[in-house]
Order: structure tokens, then C-alpha cells, then sequence
DNA sequence: CAAGATTGAGGGATCAATCTTC
DNA sequence: GAAGATTGATCCCTCAATCTTG
């Protein structure tokens, strides 16, 4: 269900927009917190990615234009990634679509008792795995 | 969830038998069938791959060893896909251990009416989008 | 040495184009 | 033309090695 699901979201998203997933996630993380703009780190962290990923990740975003980076003045290893104009118009217009499109293939199959019962599930599985709460980066999400 | 646990078994298989998820799931299909062959096209159908996707797969695969190729002798187009002696060692070797880990990881924190549940919930969102019943391809799993 | 980040290589996935046979 | 399959380009992810600063 998860391969059908993503994949066709992601074919969605990618018609409609012209971004993947993943830009969405970066964009989404970024336009959520003040300023627009965050420490690599940070963003690794929320995202759940390794570094080298959202290394590579970012600098493809960088040179669409969707992301900038910045110095961190007080840690000359370190760096900010931003939403420039045109990242924020994009996932401005690709939002609408998406949450479209998440409520036609998922929610709206499933009534409010098999969405509490799956929320369970997918915690009381994470717990076990032993890994931290789900949906915590970016709050739950929006019914 | 999905994302943790898919690559938490697939990280313990590669560790284990140094097979990806994708070997896997290719070498189950063959095995599962009489002879251990099919054609590509049956096989991307079980699997649900694109044609593309397959045929370097399984250039990969045979580079490998694992599986094989012959020629149909009733459509010159087509060719078999065949698991190997050294296939079915591997698998047979690696089997057990993602059993166990599908086990520990996943169906050991679940309670049996919360996999009930999660089985309809499967069912109702795939057959919302229009896709196919799950598990049609391999048979139900064996909990 | 540890932390923040980058790089390059290698395996995968997707898409469009292609080739052969039905 | 359609079906079975391959190819090559491109993008994405992972891993190990590296570089710089704390």
C-alpha cells in the first residue's frame, strides 16, 4: 500500500509542480520555521536524512533556485539553508494540490476509527523499533 | 513507519546475506513457482516493476549469479528467468533471518485484531485507488 | 578527537527511445 | 501497430573517505 501510495503521490506532485518528494519535504521543513531558514544539521535531523544526502539533495535545490545557503557566522563550519522567492512560490502552489491529493488516495477512504487505530499502530511499532514518536518534526498532520 | 522499517529489514538483510530487498522479493517469486522460472513479463507483473526496471535488475542478478536466462522456444521474443543453484542457496540461507526479523520488527508489537485492522486498512485504500488486492501475487503472510 | 559538511564512486529507479517479433 | 524486452541518460541514495573548524 505504501509503494502504491507514495509513488503515485510522488507521480502527482511531479506533474503538477515539477518537484519530488523530496524537494516538498525540504521546502515544507524550511517554510515552517521562523526565518525560513535553518542549519543543515537541523534539517537533517527533522528530515531523518544522513548528511551526505541532504548535502547532495541540497545543492541540486540550490541550483534550481528553490534554496540558498548562507555563513554561520558564529561556527565557521557550519551553514544555513533558506527558501528563496521562487521556493516558496513553488510549494505555495504545489501545496494545495498535494493535500488534494493525500485526502482523495488516503483519508477520504478511511473512516475516523481505522485513522485512530492506524495512528496506534504506526506508533506502537516505532516504539518498539525504538525509534522516536512519529510526525514530531512537523507537527500531526492537518484532517 | 513504513520508511523506518523497510530500511531497517533491508539494512539487516544486506548485513546478513549481502542480498538487497530487491534480490529478495525476485527470488522469492521464482522460488515460489514450479520449475523456478518464468518469463520477464509474468514476473514484472508479480512484482509490480516497470519492464525497464526488470530487465537491469535482472542483468545485475545474473552478473551475479543468482539467477539466469533461456530462451522461450515458442515466442522468440521472450525469454525465462530462471533461479540459479547459487540462488537458492542464498535464499535458502537468508530466509530465516528476515523472517525473524519481519517477526521481531514488526509482528511481535502488534496485537492480532490490530493486524485484522491494518489488513482492511490495506485493502480499503488500495482498492480506493483503483489498484489491484494485495498479497495477491505471493500469497498471504504467514504470521 | 568530534562535529559540520562535502565529495566521488557505485548501485538503483525512471523515462524515452529503440529493436525485434507477433 | 502492439507486445516483449533492452538501452542509455539522468537523477537519487548510500557508503566511505576527506576537509575544516571546534
Amino acid at each position: 500500500m505504501n509503494l502504491q501510495l507514495d509513488g503515485e503521490l510522488a507521480k502527482r506532485l511531479a506533474a503538477e509542480s515539477g518537484m519530488s518528494d523530496q524537494d516538498y519535504a525540504v521546502l515544507v521543513a524550511l517554510t515552517g520555521v521562523a526565518g525560513g531558514r535553518m542549519r543543515l544539521y537541523e534539517l537533517a535531523a527533522i528530515l531523518g536524512w544522513e548528511k551526505s544526502r541532504l548535502s547532495h539533495h541540497i545543492n541540486r535545490m540550490v541550483n534550481r533556485g528553490l534554496v540558498c545557503k548562507e555563513q554561520c557566522p558564529s561556527d565557521r563550519r557550519g551553514l544555513f539553508v533558506g527558501v528563496t522567492d521562487l521556493g516558496r512560490a513553488e510549494i505555495d502552489a504545489a501545496a494545495p494540490g498535494h493535500v488534494r491529493a493525500v485526502r482523495e488516495l488516503f483519508l477520504r477512504n478511511l473512516s475516523r476509527k481505522q485513522l485512530e487505530d492506524l495512528a496506534t499502530i504506526v506508533e506502537t511499532v516505532l516504539h518498539g523499533m525504538g525509534r522516536g514518536e512519529p510526525f514530531s518534526a512537523i507537527g500531526p498532520p492537518d484532517c
